[in-house]
RNA sequence: GGUCAUAUAGCUCAGAGGUAGAGCACUACGUUGACAUCGUAGGGGUCACAGGUUCGAUCCCUGUUGUGACCACCA
């Protein structure tokens, strides 16, 4: 003991504990095969260019909780790390950096821009690594995985092979959701829709053979060019003699048909829509019903190609042959009307510019078929979601998804491993040498093949995860042991991008669920509830965080404020208050060791005598039993608030302050012991200064795999409890009443020995 | 337009069919065996509004309003 007191003392301001230093090098997987209890999560893959923020320190405390608290009682656990690269983001991120040291990524081929991609992930990809070790995370990193490694791509090429073999890739030709800025396309989860204030311009087509005009209303004037048709309700008064009439479109030798189409709105604009198939949704499927031809006049950087564009506009940015063609119209008293609207654009959530749809060649998984044994795992409760209310969320989604266009016009990412004959011939094979030889078997030489340059959607890989890390297409030990994982723990705002899409890829190559549990997390967002961005200036930094007010504080406050179904508003006053909160749990130890209490012996081998640490132990196990409870229902915010309760109102207020008077032996030993069980307990949560202090005080080295068995096998005594907490009341009056009523006295008499002399000395 | 949430003390949030709870902030007192990053005591609430079910509703139901998120669409 006396050599705790000087570690204590020698190492740290006595008064507050520092927790910067103090972290355990164990591994952290924790296969101990002494029976097959398994608990595995998996930690959502952080981008490679990630740095940890505030919705990564929640998630990753969360998952660390869960882990330490299984590990703790002797589960076999696996919490699978990795990194996901991340495609554009990273593509993006590398790009800038190459520019900024003077080199000009176009110019670099494929492979040179690989390589370079490479170098950089090696030197700056391990970073949230330290990061996440620094708020404690127990992970088994040296199990940790990346999505582009050899052994995950295989995963991948596999996968895309089965999908297409078994006709759930295609390739085709559709409209897809396009991106100027990185010329490539995108999925429809990609786009973030922004309400803006816009103009509607009413443009006027001359009928063929006629003095007589068609007045469009159309926010994109520019496309035109491409349109094929002019289409009106087939019901509307005005312009039904118009129907299979043409008219020309403005500066051009084309004639376009007056169709009639159930979808036009009478009301909107005016009436008569504008039918572009190649540049719009809705127009496309107009297009298809009415067989309509499909012109594109942008190329993929957004430029007027020519061909269907006149001569003035050829080969100018979409935004500057609008306006210029605008300008003409007018001249030319074509443009008869501008209406101030307020509409939504699409744009690319990493790019910032306009998403256009563009015609174009791309790879679909067909989801809809895939998406059924998602759906119906969920429905009959096989995976739960917790809080339930985003398994409404899910089905929404899934019951009503659309083709998903997985392949990308970029270079960073999983080349689709799909090689083209001269003539068009499509062989999708696992390895150019399978390739060549199916390609001989169709007459085609080797030499004749070309592969496919697009690379995959990052987050079809993402959507192997759960077993891909797990070695498939192997059959591995690790998947055995830990498949299907127990609780994966995400934000909301990924339901759709990644659980989605791990359950639909789960149930095809697994043919069972990838996880049991989803426990969706709340979005942390700043003190006055907005969400938190860099261009708002209002993201805390969790590294600042926990070195101002430790980990522990960090990771208490945010299992603190998760309350399900609704959002986190943090403030820095929270950590605060949690940093006091462990000041507290370190003084108490201070404190008992300063009264010499011993600190190692076994709780259920001290022989109770005193009602006093009867009741300190039934307090115990209860709080053990809820704290059980709560963990198992994802109450991380419950459970947080069981242990500051129990240290603070039940330990120290009451205890620690009893000890004062009651300082016996057994009394002694229960303090101690009790002490040293709270800090297993609290472990999971709080580990920095529980194990510190479970190391110094000699209870353990650490409490990283101490169970709660102990703890449950005390009695609970009922009767001890009561009186004891009649105790506090008297003693609650007695100090609100500044003075001994008879009735108060007479209570008082009433008590036990022991209990009484603590009323006593209250007096 | 559709869906899902949410409304409780000045603030952040718990809560249960039957005397409204915590932390912070506020007031008073306290450095009498750890802790002022603390302790003790205290003030403070028509539990958004309107109906309904019930012996009893802040809690359950319906509607209204406010707030938030997501999905879809926009000529």
């Amino acid at each position: 003991m006396a050599q705790a007191t000087s570690m204590l003392e020698k190492t740290y301001d006595p008064k507050q504990f520092e927790s910067e230093i103090y972290q355990k090098n164990i591994s952290n997987f924790y296969p101990n095969n002494e029976n097959n209890k398994c608990f595995s999560i998996l930690m959502p893959p952080p981008n490679v260019t990630g740095s940890l923020h505030l919705g990564h320190a929640l998630t990753y405390t969360i998952q660390d909780i869960l882990i330490r608290y299984y590990r703790q009682n002797r589960f076999n656990t696996l919490w699978q790390p990795g990194i996901d690269h991340a495609g554009i983001a990273t593509q993006m991120v590398v790009e800038k950096d190459l520019i900024a040291n003077g080199i000009n990524p176009k110019e670099l081929s494929r492979e040179e821009f690989i390589e370079k991609t490479w170098e950089w992930k090696n030197q700056s990809g391990d970073k949230i690594f330290e990061q996440q070790k620094a708020l404690g995370c127990s992970a088994p990193w040296e199990l940790s995985r990346f999505t582009m490694d050899e052994n995950f791509s295989k995963s991948v090429i596999e996968a895309f092979v089965v999908l297409y073999k078994n006709g759930l890739i295609y390739k085709a030709k559709r409209l897809v959701n396009w991106d100027n800025k990185f010329q490539t396309a995108i999925s429809d989860l990609e786009i973030q829709n922004k309400e803006e204030n816009g103009i509607l311009w009413h443009i006027k087509y001359q009928l063929e053979n006629s003095n007589e005009f068609i007045t469009i209303a159309t926010t994109r004037p520019e496309t035109m060019f491409g349109d094929t048709a002019i289409a009106v309700h087939p019901d509307d008064e005005r312009y039904k003699y118009l129907v299979g009439k043409v008219a020309r479109i403005p500066y051009t030798d084309r004639l376009i048909p007056i169709i009639a189409d159930g979808y036009i709105d009478m009301e909107k604009g005016t009436g008569c829509l504008k039918v572009t198939p190649a540049h719009d949704i809705n127009d496309f499927a107009i297009g298809k019903r009415h067989n309509l031809e499909m012109i594109s006049i942008l190329d993929k950087y957004g430029n007027m190609v020519p061909g269907y564009t006149p001569k003035f506009l050829e080969g100018l940015y979409l935004k500057k042959a609008r306006k210029l063609l605008l300008e003409k119209l007018k001249e030319d008293q074509l443009l008869v009307k501008e209406e101030e609207i307020t509409h939504t654009l699409p744009y690319g959530d990493r790019s910032g510019t306009v998403i256009e749809p563009m015609l174009t060649d791309q790879w679909f998984v067909d989801a809809k078929r895939l998406a059924d044994a998602a759906i119906k795992a969920v429905e009959e409760g096989k995976v739960r979601f917790y809080p339930e209310k985003w398994k409404n969320t899910y089905f929404e989604w899934m019951k009503n998804i659309e083709p998903w266009c997985i392949s990308r016009q970029i270079i960073w990412g999983h080349q689709i491993p799909a090689w083209y004959g001269p003539n068009g011939e499509i062989f999708v094979e696992k390895s150019e040498q399978e390739a060549i030889e199916a390609a001989k078997k169709a007459d085609i030489a080797g030499d004749q093949l070309t592969r496919e340059t697009d690379v995959l959607d990052t987050w079809f890989s993402s959507g192997l995860w759960p077993f891909a890390t797990l070695g498939w297409p192997e059959q591995t030990k690790m998947s055995q042991m830990f498949y299907p994982t127990t609780t994966l723990v995400t934000g909301f705002d990924i339901i759709f991008f990644w659980v989605a899409r791990m359950m639909m890829m789960s149930m095809y190559f697994m043919n069972e669920i990838p996880f049991k549990d989803i426990y969706v997390h709340a979005l942390v967002r700043d003190e006055k509830g907005q969400k938190m961005s860099k261009s708002k200036g209002n993201v805390m930094d969790p590294l600042s965080l926990m070195e101002e007010f430790g980990a522990d504080a960090l990771r208490f406050t945010l299992a603190f404020l998760s309350v399900p179904g609704r959002d986190i508003k943090f403030g820095k006053e929270h950590v605060k208050i949690s940093r006091n909160f462990i000041t507290k749990i370190w003084n108490a130890a201070r404190f008992l060791q300063s009264k010499g209490v011993p600190f190692e012996n076994n709780i259920s081998s001290i022989i109770l005598t005193s009602d006093l640490n009867k009741w300190i132990i039934t307090k115990l196990k209860k709080f053990q039993i809820e704290i059980d409870q709560n963990i198992k229902e994802y109450r991380f915010d419950y459970a947080t608030r069981n242990i500051q309760f129990f240290i603070r109102d039940i330990f120290c207020d009451f205890f620690v302050e009893a000890i004062k008077i009651i300082d016996n032996a057994e009394t002694k030993a229960i303090a101690g012991a009790v002490f040293a069980e709270f800090l297993r307990i609290a472990n999971p949560f709080i580990p920095f200064i529980t194990d510190y202090l479970a190391n110094v005080l000699g209870i353990a080295e650490t409490l990283i795999f101490s169970s709660s068995d102990n703890v449950l096998k005390l009695e609970l005594y009922e009767n001890a409890e009561s009186e004891v907490d009649k105790l506090i009341s008297i003693i609650h009056s007695l100090r609100s009443e500044k003075q001994i009523t008879e009735e108060l006295k007479n209570q008082i008499d009433d008590l036990s020995g022991e209990l009484k002399k603590i009323a006593e000395s209250i007096i």
